[in-house]
Formats: C-alpha cells, structure tokens, sequence
RNA sequence: GCGGACGUGGCGAAAUCGGUAGACGCAGCAGACUUAAAAUCUGCUUUCCUUCGGGGAGUGUGGGUUCAAGUCCCGCCGUCCGCACCA
C-alpha cells in the first residue's frame, strides 16, 4: 500500500468509474423511498467559483449520505443559462451569447466533475436550450389561458444612449451603469403573471413550511405585505371633471376624527386631469417624478405637496372639509393611491402637516383624562383610547377601527380592505438572451398565442450587437409571421421573459423530462416536492416566491397536485477572503499577494506594501476570488470538499485561507494512514473505542441529517483521534473499517480507494451507512461534577444509574467538600442524577 | 424609520432540555525522530495569582430570576442582514 494518498490518480479514476457505471442516476422506477435534494443550479458565467464548492459540497454530502441510508435520490444538475451577462460579452468580445454561454457550460461541467458529485447527469438541462424553453413557453400559454397573463403599461428605467431598459441594480445615481446617460423613465407594454391572486395562498402556505429559516419565511412575509384596513370614499365639494370622489386606503380607520388633510399620488386620475388645466400642477408632478428612485434618494427625499384647492367632505360629518393635496409621497400602486392624513399618529403625515401648518389633532391618548394633551416632536403611534372623537371617544384602538369599518358598511361609503404590498410579477425584458414570449401581435385579432404545434418559438442566431437595442425588434424576418388566428401579418412579441421565469420549474423538469411536454404529472410527483433545497439567501425573496407561485398556478391548472415545491431549505454562509489594497488603491489579487522581508504583505510583482482590507465575499471588484481549480490540482477534491464541510457552521461565512487547506490536506493523508497501515494483532474487544464508534456514528448522522457538517467534521477528528490512541484489536479494526464508510459522503475519493484496497464489495457509494448500536450509545461509567454553591471543586467517576442517596454521599465524603464545609453539614444538596451533585454551604 | 439575527480564547468554533464553558480544528510554544529539512509523532496552549496543594476571574455590558445562567427575563452598547415614503 502506498504511503500516501494520491488524489490525481485517485481522483479521475473513480469519477469515471462512477460515470461509467451510472452510479448517480436516479432510477424513476424504484422501489426505494425517494430523496430529492437539490442545489440551486449555477449560471454559467464562465468558471467555478468557491461559492458553488461549497453550496454543492453541502448537497453532495447529503445525497451521498441518504444513498447509503437506502434512499432512490435524485440529485441533478443544469445550468440557469439565459441573462445579461452573455450579451454583455457579445457586445465585448464580438461573441454570440449563445456561443459564450455554452463554452462556459463546457468549462464548468468539467470543473463540477472533478469534485466528485454524486449527481445524475444524464438529466442535465440547460434554460437557453429550445428542448428547454419550448417547454416553458407552452407552460407560459397554459398560465395565459388559465388568465394568470395580462399585459398593461408599467414603467421602466429607459437608457437613451443603449436604447435598452435597465434593471434597477443597473441605475446608479440615476444614470445607465453602461452608458453614464442619464436614466428616463418610459412607460411600455408588457406582460405581467398574477401572482396577487395567490398573494393570500403565499403567505399562509408559510406555516407549513417548518423547514425552512425563519428568516426566510419572514422576509417572504414582509415581502407579501399583508395589511388590514378600510377603503372608504371622500366626496369633493365641488366635482373637478368627471371626478366627484376618490377613495382612500388606511389601516387606522379608528383615527378618522383626526384627519385634517387627504393627499393623491401624482399618478392619480384626478391629479392627472389636474395638470391638464393648471400648468403649475404639471410642472408640480414633473418636479415629483423627476427624483431618482434608489432607495438612498427615496430615503433623503422631503415630503412635498401641492395644495389643490379641492375639498374632500368628512364621511361623517357634511360640515367638515379637508384640503386635498398631491403629494409626492404617496404612491400609485399601493392602496387606491390616495390618502387621508392624520398628523398626530402618522409620523410621515406629521412631517407634512409640519411643514405647510396643517392642523395636529389628537385622537388616541393614554387615557381620557390626557385629550387636551398636545401632540410635539413626533407622531405618537402608540396604542391608546380615543379621545376627541365623538362616538368613538372612550373606544381602545380595535374596537374603534371595528366600529368606523361596520359603521361605514352600514352607510355605504367604505367597507373593510385587506391591502398587499405584493405586486403582480413583470416578466417582459427587452433582450434577445431569454426565452421568447409566444404571443403574436395582430393589428386585427390582438394578443394571440402562438399554437403548441408551433412551440418552440426559437431565438434567431443571425443576430448583431454592434447596435444598441434588442436584436430581436430589428430582425429582419423573425418577428414578422402570419397571424395564427387570421392569417394576417402580424408581428411576433419581441420581448423574453425575465429569467427567474426559467428557474420557477427547473427542478421539475429535472424529476421528468419528456420530449413531447413540460414534465409527466405522475413522474414528477414521484420525485416532488424537493427534500432539501441548498442555496444563498440572496434568492431569499425573488426565486423562491416565484417558484412557489408557479407550483401553485400548475395545482390551479390541475397540472401537478402539490403546493409547496421545496420542502426542506438551506440557506448557507459565502466564502470570504481577506482583501488587499495599495497604498494608491488598487485591489490586489491573494496569488500577488507575498510576505516582504519585514513579515508584512507586499504585492509580488512591485514590492510596494499592502493594507489589509476586511474579509469580504470573493469578488471580482475586490479582487480577493480564489480560484477552485488549480486547489482541486494541487490538493485534489477531498481536501477541498473538507475545507468547506470543516470549522464554519454552514449557514455562517466561511472564511478561505491557505492553513485552512494544507490542514485538510494534511487530514486526508492521515485519514489514509489510520485506514490503510498495520493494524497490528489482537483479537480482544475495546469496550471504550466500541462505545466511541457507536456515539459516533450517531452523532454523525444526526448532523448530517440537520446540515451541522462542521459537528460531523469534529467527531470524525474524535474519532480519528481515539483510534490512534488505542491499542491494536478486533474492535479497533472494526472502528477503521467503519471510519472509512463514516467519511465517504464527505471525501469520496480517498474512501473509494480505501474501499477497494480493503476488498471491499462494489463501491463504498452503493455500500450501507453503519448502523449504531443503540446499547453503546450511553455510558456505564458516568464523570459527576462536585459543586459548591454552584462552582466546580471536583469531579468524581460513578457507575451510570446511581441512586441520589449515593451520588449525595459521595459528594458530601469527597475532600475538597469536607476541606470547604470545615465540618459544618450542607444547608442543602441538589442532586442531578448522572450529571452533578450541588452543595449549598 | 420598520423588521430580524448575532456578540464565547490569538483565530474558526462547540456546549441539542438551565447542570463540569472552550469539544474539534487553525495558529503558536516545547520536545522526539533526522546530518538537515519536509513529513510524522508526543506534550502544552482562556486569563491572573500561587508556598505547586490550589485559589480568583471569565461567554459584549449593567441588572434580575435560580441551588446552578453562554443558555431564561429586563435595560444598554456594538456588528451584520432584509425591507424601505406600503397609508
């Protein structure tokens, strides 16, 4: 047996023997309990990074582990293939997207392989490919015909000089990340999926989901935005147009009697008929809507309003008028787009009702005896009685609402409303890499569907990016086709579909792939929902809601009985680097980073001296990325899968560093000698090492089922070091031999070899996770603690299982007790069997 | 502003139910083997005091509950994350 492991040898070989032998391909067929774990597939931006080491390295360990257990798993891989960055690269580097885009497929397929997952390549599947998309296309119809698709004007960021539509993250300080122009916003047709109709549904359907983070869930909560309210209408004392009313939204109803302002958005009816006939309010609303949107300019942006002269009438008194304002920080798409205002409760009212000396009533004091108190410095939003407020007076704050909502009922101008922050989904993007949207344009007939026989509509490749602007709206033939319905030229819908589209059915396309439709219905509820999905929160919100949404538009269309697609969730930690930075600011990369003469960092290549930034997640712009491949080489794939199992909780940071992997490294090869050296004689039983294995292998189960892969690491040290510390026996040999199948979900190469040089049968990835012997998992000899008034003076051995009276006698015998008691008996003893005895001096 | 998470040695961390704080790893120190180095092995490694028997302090901070608190409760400080004019 060799002396050392050799993981380049090792490594190739039993990846192709897996390949070979199809080791990792899910069988539909079994008869085994199925297990379907699944990572967040990658885009293929062109190389691996350490970010998806370690999320796959997470999944890997699972899937392997839940083979070994008797689980049929599925556990696949594909690529999240169409977006911007491919046609970043076309206008770059004079490439087709789609030739960018499957190179690096290639690349990265090859760098996955040779880490060793236990994945079923044989259902491979890539967004950008037609057998992909098709697909999603006919779905995309399905949900058209079932009315989840509508098409309206929304706005968007427009950048004039790339005549393209950026995405928000692509505005910065309100000009094109690309182009520096300044960014418009323009209104433009596009296609929206109702995810509303199923905001309720999202948002209860989270309680079942009692393996997911609860920060996950809670930011799905927030991000759905329910609210409970009332809309109610004010009439105006003088109609203005056709307008004689406008309806209002407020969760505080209860405060009616201490409005004393009603604001529309700019974007309201009436404040847009407004501006037709006073150019002082046009210019008013151009002024609102000219502020950037980042969330920094929302945030410094001052409450301004313009006063109309309109007056609303109070609901409940005729007498009483309110000024109607347009204010700019009311919005459109949120509630009825109009607002009554109550200074002394709201705080951003408060701000308003300041600053153009606006009434500041108080409605809801701490007690009745307080409603003369005046409301100063900010809005008081806490809870309360109403005060001033007629009928109300008297009320707490639910009775109050619940009474304004049946009184308005009952009169017939306002009714109780539940209001959701959730919008509907825009899925129009303005680019040629995505998937086409199957609908032709017809002057005669409309919006029509493209016919399935027709699917899949294909992306033309004879395209250019030498002009700003989206490929397909130039093409010279592609868009212009008969009408499906009349015959008649029409033109086909230019814009693709935003790419979370693609990855809201990934994984059930994964569990079924017929050639002829999107998935079997039979089949992929064999393999739904997903056991364990591993991924980064960054997909906390946008990826998981949609997918969520989607799965349940397919139980609406009756198309897959299931909820819920992603049972279990994981979201794990980064990979973080420290950063290196010049003294003239430059970012330098670790492999230019080398130790100058004095012990302090220098940049290799200049010698100049260098700061040392905080740890942050690899990126490119920090330059602190540390690229896998040339580790997998230099260490091979199970140390590097150890490194990212090892020291970091998984949902943490993990921080990369050159230790970390040589001592990886260095635990491979020790894993090899315990594994493969002499084992030397001895027939005799270890009744410790036996019990040792056995809590072991327990516990390592436990934290592989719960993800905990650094408690699983630490017991494979204990263990490792508890083998090396005993003396030659059958119980030893039996402790190696099980070590070797303990590890093999986390370094499969080196146990494979191990394996097959022990004469194991088949492979050690077919073979049997050890099962524990639940009479070794407790000890017969137990360590008592010995405390005095709560703090440790000694600890005793006792046999596991003895009486309190014992354990007390014990205690109260021992020497440092009798030295500290001087004679004097206990006040009091405390006696937690097998665990501790407290003496209360 | 609203919501949430977290704070433990030089470092990453563990402590699953309120019961021996610091398992395991990294780094470090001392030693063994070696001509030497690498590799490997052994021991030490929270901190302060010590007459070497021990003793004190210690989980961001100040209180509280308890025989007993990293863990529970209240206040404060700090770091990070999400949302952000949501009526």
């Amino acid at each position: 047996m060799a002396s050392r492991f050799n993981p380049i040898i090792a490594d190739a070989h039993w990846q192709s023997v897996w390949d070979k032998d199809g080791t990792f391909v899910a069988d539909d067929e079994s008869a085994r309990p199925k297990s379907y774990v699944l990572e967040m597939f990658p885009y293929p931006s062109g190389r691996i990074h350490m970010g998806h080491v370690r999320n796959y390295t997470m999944g890997d360990v699972l899937a392997r582990y839940r083979r070994m257990k008797g689980f049929e798993v599925l556990h696949p891989m594909g690529w999240d293939a169409f977006g911007m960055p491919a046609e970043n690269a076309a206008m770059e580097r004079k490439v087709h997207p789609g030739e960018w885009t499957w190179s690096n497929i290639a690349t990265m397929r090859a760098q996955l392989k040779r880490l060793g997952f236990a994945l079923d390549w044989s259902r491979e599947l890539a967004t950008c490919d037609p057998a992909y998309y098709g697909h999603e296309q006919a779905l995309f119809l399905d949900l058209f015909a079932a009315g989840l698709v509508y098409r309206r004007q929304s706005e968007v960021n427009w950048d004039p000089v790339d005549m393209t539509v950026l995405a928000n993250e692509q505005v910065i300080d309100g000009r094109g990340w690309r182009s520096g122009a300044l960014v418009e916003r323009r209104k433009l047709n596009q296609w929206f999926l109702k995810i509303t109709d199923f905001a309720e549904e999202l948002l209860d359907g989270l309680d079942a989901l009692d393996q997911w983070p609860d920060k996950v869930k809670l930011m799905q909560e927030n991000w759905i935005g329910k609210s409970q309210g009332m809309e109610f209408r004010f009439a105006l004392a003088a109609p203005m147009g056709g307008h004689k009313s406008f309806e209002v939204y407020t969760t505080r109803p209860d405060t009616i009697f201490g409005s004393s302002f009603a604001a529309l958005s700019p974007d309201h009816p009436i404040a847009v008929a407004l501006a037709e006939e006073r150019p002082e309010i046009a210019a008013f609303i151009a002024e609102c809507k000219r502020g950037g949107t980042t969330a920094a300019e929302l945030e410094t942006a001052e409450k301004k309003g313009f006063d109309t002269g309109l007056k609303a009438i109070h609901p409940l008194d005729p007498e009483w008028t309110l000024p109607v304002y347009i204010a700019n920080f009311v919005l459109m798409d949120y509630g009825t787009g109009a607002i009554f205002g109550v200074p002394g409760h709201d705080q951003r009212d408060f701000e308003f009702a300041s600053r153009y000396g606006l009434p500041i009533l108080r409605v809801v004091a701490d007690s009745t005896d307080d409603a003369g108190k005046p409301v100063e410095g900010e809005a008081d939003s806490g809870d309360g009685v109403l005060v001033n407020s007629r009928f109300l007076d008297g009320m707490d704050v639910e009775a109050a609402k619940a009474d304004v909502i049946r009184r308005a009922e009952a009169d017939g101008w306002g009714a109780g409303k539940t209001a959701w922050r959730l919008r509907d989904w825009g899925v129009s993007r303005q680019r040629y890499w995505g998937t086409p949207i199957p609908i032709v344009h017809c002057d005669a007939c409309g919006a029509v569907p493209v016919p399935k026989d027709q699917l899949p509509v294909v992306l033309p490749d004879d395209i250019a990016f030498d002009i700003p602007g989206n490929p397909l709206e130039r093409h010279p033939t592609w868009k212009h086709v008969a009408c499906p319905a009349c015959g008649g030229a029409a033109v086909r819908e230019t814009d693709t579909l935003d790419t979370f589209v693609d990855s809201s059915w990934y994984f059930i396309r994964f569990a079924s792939q017929p050639k002829d439709r999107p998935f079997d219905k039979a089949t992929a509820e064999r393999w739904l929902p997903v056991d364990q999905y591993i991924g980064g929160v960054e997909h906390a919100i946008l990826h998981l809601l949609y997918a969520r949404f989607w799965t349940r538009a397919l139980q609406h269309m009756g198309e897959l009985d299931m909820a819920e697609p992603f049972q279990g969730l994981f979201t794990q930690g980064m990979v973080t680097h420290e950063t290196y930075r010049t003294p003239d600011d430059r970012w330098v990369s670790p492999d230019e980073v080398e130790r100058g003469a004095d012990g302090r960092l220098v940049e290799a290549a200049t010698g100049q001296a260098l700061e040392i930034g905080r740890i942050e997640k690899m990126s490119k712009s920090k330059r602190n990325t540390v690229d896998p491949e040339p580790i997998v080489d230099q260490y091979g794939a199970d140390a590097v899968r150890w490194f990212m199992l090892s020291d970091s909780p998984p949902e943490r940071d993990l921080e990369w560093s050159e230790a970390g992997i040589e001592g990886s490294w260095r635990f491979i090869q020790r894993l090899w000698r315990i594994t493969t050296g002499e084992t030397g004689g001895g027939d005799g039983t270890d009744a410790a090492l036996d019990r040792k294995l056995h809590q072991t292998i327990s516990a390592i189960g436990a934290n592989i089922e719960s993800l905990s892969f650094n408690k699983a690491v630490a017991n494979i040290y204990e263990l490792a070091n508890a083998i090396e510390k005993t003396a030659p026996s059958a119980s030893r040999r039996a402790a190696i031999e099980t070590l070797v199948r303990l590890v093999a979900p986390m370094v499969p190469h080196v146990a494979e070899e191990v394996w097959a040089a022990a004469g194991g049968e088949g492979l050690i990835a077919d073979a049997a996770w050890p099962e524990a012997d639940p009479a070794l998992l407790v000890d017969d000899e137990v360590t008592i603690a010995i405390q005095v008034n709560g703090k440790l003076r000694d600890t005793e051995r006792a046999p596991k299982g003895m009486s309190r009276e014992d354990l007390e006698k014990m205690a109260v015998a021992n020497a440092h007790v009798q030295r500290i008691l001087g004679g004097a008996p206990p006040r009091k003893v405390i006696v937690v069997p097998d665990r501790l005895v407290n003496i209360v001096a």
